[in-house]
DNA sequence: TCTAGTAAATGAATGCCATTCATTTAAAAA
DNA sequence: TTTTTAAATGAATGGCATTCATTTACTAGA
């Protein structure tokens, strides 16, 4: 977690003109959206939607946010605090790799439409998420990485976690053949016998995949 | 590729009631709207402009496609279709894995709006989809994998190349500190030390998971 | 204390979208 | 020839993000 950068954009100065209610400022907008999504997904999250709930019109919420877009990526940084990268100071990076995926994947499961946008928008605009990928590269360095091939495994391994977040909002019986039952016996035996596990689908490639990355990453790894 | 299976759905019997311009079909709509997406983009493609390089009102379509949703399930199913899965049938597991890995995401790379859709549908509504699992997984059997663990292990690849198309469209500089340069050291010399390598950030970190999943699988696997 | 300036709110547009529906058309079947 | 019916039309409908002219009331300066 990182609370300390909450006040980031300099103090809002009261000079509202409609007291009524309440006085908008970025991070009011933001939670308020966030609740929003959370108690109903995203697909309930619209400009309207955050203005009601504010008690506010539409138009009023565009003094203070840019476009739809920009309150996403609003509320990504807040879900990104959620994340908790402090593993990397105690503990060997093979294993902070490992916590650090499962609460990252864990996290954004909950916001998958959040997550083309995030891969796409530059960290810029995000200080937590910088926040973030300092922790972790320190870890790769402290580890006695080659500077080089840090940022291609970070890369790899934030690609398989949010691939691994889409895939845990999957119904659980996406691979029902449907029509075409008998038509792929080698998969649909290996679905069986999956299923014959109990173990949940989503969560057992997570964690396969996850096991065999970071595996493959340190061996092949030129440590200095 | 994969072409047989392409007059699906029964012939399509003539019946029209207004044979000016084209009699629509499940086909000329899919590919009419594939054609627009290579052109132009995803956010060019509206029911409107659909109908309109058919030659046809926006309210023509529905008599042949449920919702737009269910159109993109079509474009998904033509793209997929590019997807090369007979390497399985010639390769050892472990190189039929990369190439297939290789054309799967370099296809969807440029269609990453259909990613959070296919991670979501049931495969049910997608035959092409649905062979290659079954070679996948015919692949897997072959190669004496143990059956319960096959499936975790297809879900895991899929999740890293869903995830690494996605980052594939990313703009080159996403990583650049902007405001807050200098206060992530460690990651930005990593970062320096990727680009001096002068090699694209993306493709790296793909051939770099990629590699790093596939041994970790391999290793952990029990062959029977 | 008065005045001017201004951030922030309003609500009425605007334009784009997917989707629906009553109606019409013309091909196929009888 | 008549009937049936799939398929097309174009005019709604409703939801959405976003814009804009206007108003409000706080703040700062005189």
């Amino acid at each position: 977690m990182n609370q300390e950068a909450a006040a980031q954009a300099g103090a809002p100065r009261r000079r509202a003109g409609r007291p009524r209610s309440v006085v908008l400022d970025r991070d009011l907008i933001a939670r308020a959206a966030l609740k929003l999504v959370v108690a109903g997904g995203y697909s309930t999250l619209t400009m309207s939607s955050v203005a009601k709930s504010l008690g506010v019109s539409p138009s009023a919420l565009y003094n203070h946010v840019e476009s739809k877009q920009e309150l996403m990526q609003w509320i990504q940084e807040i879900v990104m605090d959620g994340v908790d990268s402090s593993v990397f100071e105690t503990l060997p990076l093979d294993e902070a790799l490992a916590e650090w995926a499962v609460t990252y994947r864990d996290i954004f499961a909950g916001h998958a439409p959040l997550i083309p946008l995030i891969a796409v928008l530059p960290v810029s605009g995000s200080p937590r998420t910088q926040e973030m990928y300092e922790k972790v590269a320190a870890g790769f360095t402290r580890a006695g990485w080659k500077q080089a091939e840090i940022v291609p495994a970070i890369v790899a391994l934030e690609s398989f976690i949010f691939g691994s977040a889409l895939d845990a909002t999957a119904p659980l019986d996406i691979f029902d053949a449907g029509e075409n039952a008998g038509k792929m016996p080698s998969f649909e035996s290996a679905l069986e016998a999956q299923r014959a596990t109990g173990r949940n689908s989503a969560d057992t490639a997570f964690m396969t995949g996850l096991r065999a990355i970071i595996a493959g990453l340190m061996d092949q790894a030129e440590i200095t």
